[in-house]
DNA sequence: GTTGAAACAGGTTCCCC
DNA sequence: GGGGAACCTGTTTCAAC
């Protein structure tokens, strides 16, 4: 497929803002509302594009507590894998999820309302999944900075 | 403000597909059309929405190389923690960056074509931004989940 | 908070180059 | 592949309840 430096540039802009017009789009990538409307369906069709969400301020929510969770599991056969990835999935305090090289093997972005609701889904959900062997946690005293946007 | 269960519930929604129409909210949440219309701008007035934006398929882009940096910092004097700050944000490579607890200051998720990129990133952004002390890499095996939906 | 209608803007389609 | 005009769907506003 054709995946050229507009459909970047227009990739860069959805993923800043997915409620401008086509028209405004195609002022600033000097296209037309046509053609801006047919590379974004294409974007769209061929997948480079998941999904349109609004960004909740976590700011505005009450309580809103972060941290990380390292976990390293007890064994590594491809059954307590896959067990462990699903279970985790299925977490809603768990949004981010990622298999990772190091001392450890998962990096967990967890949150939850505070610090005894953190406890509480340590003990209860998180541990309570089979074949974890320790886990490590680390606690958001500040979010510096967050984009969904990649650049290109 | 009041901020019931059906804004809850209108939220939840939003953020798990914004390009759906007021009537499609409308018939899950058993309000009218105006009804949702009105919670939305109210929801996006007071500040409880961000911003809209499509998610881009880490997949489909070529070469996506995730990884998670530990910095630690030589100095905390408000002085060198606000321009890191400052620094960090401004690098597009850099998608989040988190102050948090225990042995290292901050964690950030980082994103670059490969490997080489990633050194090349380090080396000449990273540690030339003053006052790092050490970092520590962590590299991204495999994306297990990765949501931007808070649950309420 | 609901319904319905009217006005408008934007998305979508089609035909042209 | 891109542009222009017609069409159509959804948003927005307003009225009255």
């Amino acid at each position: 497929m054709v995946f050229d430096d507009i459909d970047k540039k227009l990739l860069e802009y959805l993923q800043s803002d997915s409620k401008q017009t086509n028209k405004e789009l195609s002022n600033k990538l000097n296209l037309s509302v046509t053609a801006v409307y047919e590379r974004i369906k294409k974007l769209e069709k061929d997948g480079f594009i998941n999904k349109y969400v609004a960004l909740v301020n976590k700011d505005r929510v009450d309580n809103a507590f972060v941290a990380f969770c390292h976990i390293k599991l007890i064994q590594h056969t491809q059954d307590y894998v896959m067990k462990f990835e699903k279970e985790v999935t299925n977490l809603t305090e768990v949004l981010e999820c990622y298999h990772i090289s190091g001392d450890y093997d998962y990096l967990l972005k967890v949150i939850v309302k505070d610090m005894a609701a953190f406890r509480e889904f340590v003990v209860k959900k998180l541990t309570s999944i089979n074949h974890i062997g320790s886990t490590h946690s680390m606690f958001v005293i500040n979010e510096v900075k967050h984009t969904t946007a990649i650049s290109f």
